[in-house]
RNA sequence: CGCGGGAUGGAGCAGUCUGGAAGCUCGUCGGGCUCAUAACCCGAAGGUCGCAGGUUCAAAUCCUGCUCCCGCAACCA
């Protein structure tokens, strides 16, 4: 049965590092509708990749010491070995490095160009020379560089830029009209109201201030800016031409049927790319769902804290269905989920070793035990016909209902439907008593009944599992010895079908394999400490510990490395005044979640500097305190106040402050050379 | 008054659009059962639905005001 095509993508990842357990989410999700909507009787494409270019990048790979390129095509490969250590079914990984792909926008750069849609503007401005910055008139501080203080002089510098206003009027007639477009609705208001009502601005589309990008290919100090190159991946990945020749495969997959991507990029995908299409005359993607993230429990995750999950440390402690079952299960539809490792524990334990693993464990074993493994379908119903009609009619209904929520992109809940069944079988146990009627001669029939119609149920839990744990569905599959089905056979059928599609008669395997073997807590905990321990000490970060561990911690291993900076002469030095300065007045800035204003006395003058340093210091701490004073750094504005100098920190690798100070006396207005 | 999200039994969440018996998962306690992975099944306790007003026969849900948390933005000179 084919029920026509069905295209569906991934936001392309960031090629500047490896990313962690909340960036795969998405392909997992991704993966579990592909697979559900290809066994729903969809011709499926399914396209994920990466994006590779960037300033960002740029840097990176200077760090590193390599070219930009090495260095995507490194992370490019981890990135898809994530993607397929969590078993994901893509059907293409593009990256935006293709010789195709560049191409390609490089066409679609000329023909919007041609179009008239793109124009060649100035990035008009005020520039810095030796900053060689733009600055516009609201950045700038007694009209001079906020970075150096020197004079900015009116400039130009070229750039292309897109009429973006030209096509709001048609996306808003678009969006309005089409409810089911930006996913979840709540979402679009946001979307309308502040971007798209108060009026779109023109976007510029190249850069000259880096190089690492697909070069313009008629104006060759340009280089296409991120979104054009990275949006069309969903067009040029299927064979999209700017030429007009398309493919067979384009004409049959675009329009996109879902661009799944995270809730900070909505507004590309729902207003720049829709009109970069309308622009190119094609259509726009049908839908575009804007997921919610995947948090960590104890805060945000960071290498220097050493609490960054990886996906295939996930899977090393749990294995991949686990952690696919994970992702899926706690993400919620609108608001950010949190996973925690004592959250996936209990649900490892709970919904995967009990209620599932076990269900089928017990199954398998009554079936050897009372039947030599061998179960017939005697439709002996005795005195329970209304215990096993109920049984049967959950086990029809499921599919039907996990269909409904993954229509909705509900994946979380359409999960949950099935372990309802599972659910069900178990209490289809207790209620028919298995052991009891094995003792009894004349109950075999029944017997034989309760067990075939607990096998079949299993059946059709696995097989509507296998989108979501493919694996495991094949193990169950395995251990009843029976071919998983396919959704026709659930979609169609009436209770008594669907009731009967284990085939009677079967041998289940003789000695059940556990399918997740309990855990526990501690024991797991105490790996994931180890490990965490490990992922510090490999960022270079000593861990506080008792006096007895600290003692034995090499002195050298306190210390950190930043990115250095050019040399610089000793007249660049001079150029800075530093002096010692006594804080004899501090607050709050009350506007401000970082701000305290110090009124600082230094020689004989006072003045007031601004500093982010609320976290760290009160106000009461800061007053008498003695601080190192940048004191002929250009005034600049903050939270509405005068700053007049800087206040110097030392600053860790967590973003920690301490203040400066001079370790000896010294008075107020000390020069500091 | 920058934008937005949130506050529901011990924990995590649904329910809020479209008012009408406060629900789910986990945990706790009690019971049942023994086929199974200390599992499974049943039952119970536990909530002023953030606070204060208002509308209504009826408010977790609608309206007004307030408090607290969390993102983003600003900003961290």
């Amino acid at each position: 049965m084919n029920k026509g095509k069905y295209y569906i993508t991934t936001a392309i990842a960031y090629t500047s590092a490896k990313p962690h357990i909340g960036n795969s989410y998405e392909i997992v999700l991704a993966d579990s509708i592909a697979r559900f909507k290809r066994k729903d009787g969809y011709d499926v494409f399914f396209q994920t990749g990466t994006d590779e270019h960037g300033q960002k990048i740029e840097l990176k790979a200077q760090e590193a010491g390599v070219t930009p390129k090495a260095y995507v095509d490194g992370v490019a490969g981890q990135i898809q070995e994530i993607c397929d250590s969590l078993n994901t079914s893509y059907d293409k990984f593009i990256r935006t490095t293709d010789d195709y792909h560049e191409k390609q926008v490089q066409k679609i750069f000329k023909r919007l160009y041609d179009k008239g849609d793109i124009y060649k503007g100035a990035y008009e401005g005020l520039y810095c020379t030796p900053c060689e910055s733009f600055w516009t008139e609201s950045q700038l501080v007694d009209g001079k560089c906020p970075d150096c203080g020197r004079e900015v002089k009116p400039a130009k510098e070229e750039a292309y830029f897109f009429k973006m206003s030209k096509y709001a009027d048609r996306l808003i007639e678009h969006i309005g009209s089409h409810p089911e477009f930006i996913q979840p609705v709540s979402r679009k208001n946001e979307m309308m109201n502040n971007f798209l009502l108060p009026g779109l601005q023109d976007l510029c589309v190249s850069r000259t201030s880096f190089k690492w990008g697909i070069p313009v290919d008629f104006d060759d100090r340009h280089v296409v800016y991120v979104w054009l190159d990275a949006l069309t991946n969903y067009i040029t990945g299927i064979g999209y031409d700017a030429d007009g020749n398309k493919t067979d495969q384009y004409k049959k997959l675009w329009p996109a049927d879902l661009h799944l991507i995270g809730k900070d990029i909505i507004r590309f995908h729902t207003i720049y790319w829709p009109i970069f299409l309308m622009a190119l005359d094609e259509e726009l993607p049908k839908q575009v769902f804007g997921h919610p993230w995947l948090l960590q429990g104890d805060g945000k995750m960071s290498k220097s804290k050493g609490n960054v999950i990886y996906a295939e440390d996930l899977i090393s402690f749990f294995g991949v269905d686990a952690v696919r079952y994970f992702v899926l299960h706690e993400m919620p539809f609108e608001n950010d989920g949190v996973i925690t490792w004592e959250l996936m524990i209990e649900r490892f334990n709970s919904d995967l070793a009990n209620t599932m693993g076990n269900l089928v464990n017990r199954t398998v074993s009554m079936s050897n035990k009372y039947f030599g493994g061998v179960v017939t379908n005697k439709n002996e119903a005795g005195e329970q016909a209304d215990i096993d009609a109920d049984l049967k009619a959950v086990a029809a209904d499921t599919y039907k209902k996990v269909s409904a929520k993954m229509e909705s992109l509900r994946v979380a809940d359409a999960i949950s439907e099935i372990f309802a069944l599972f659910k069900r079988c178990n209490k289809y146990i207790d209620e028919t008593m298995p052991w009891v009627l094995a003792k009894d001669e004349a109950q075999k029939d029944r017997l034989s009944t309760v067990l075939y119609n607990l096998l079949n149920g299993i059946l059709v839990g696995a097989s509507l599992l296998e989108p979501f744990m493919p694996e495991t569905a094949q193990k169950i599959a395995e251990q009843i010895k029976a071919p998983l089905c396919g959704f026709d056979k659930l979609e169609q059928g009436d209770a008594e079908e669907i009731g009967s599609l284990y085939p009677s008669g079967n041998q289940v395997v003789g000695a059940p394999e556990i399918l997740f073997a309990r855990l526990k807590p501690e024991e797991v905990m105490e790996k994931v400490d180890a490990m965490f321990a490990e992922q510090k000490a490999t960022a270079g970060i000593v861990e506080e510990t008792a006096a007895e561990g600290a003692e034995e911690k090499p002195e050298e291993a306190d210390c950190m490395d930043i990115e250095a900076k050019p040399e610089i002469t000793y007249d660049d030095f001079a150029k800075c005044q530093f002096q010692v300065g006594e804080i004899i007045d501090c607050r709050e800035v009350p506007k401000s979640k970082k701000l305290l204003c110090s009124q600082v006395k230094i020689g004989s003058q006072v003045r007031q500097i601004l500093s982010g340093i609320k976290q760290y210091y009160s106000p009461e701490e800061m007053v008498g305190k003695k601080v190192m004073v940048l004191v002929n750094l250009a005034p600049r504005k903050m939270a509405g106040l005068e700053s007049e100098g800087m206040l110097l920190c030392a600053e860790d690798a967590e973003g920690n402050l301490a203040l400066m100070t001079p370790e000896k006396a010294m008075p107020a207005g000390a020069e500091i050379c």
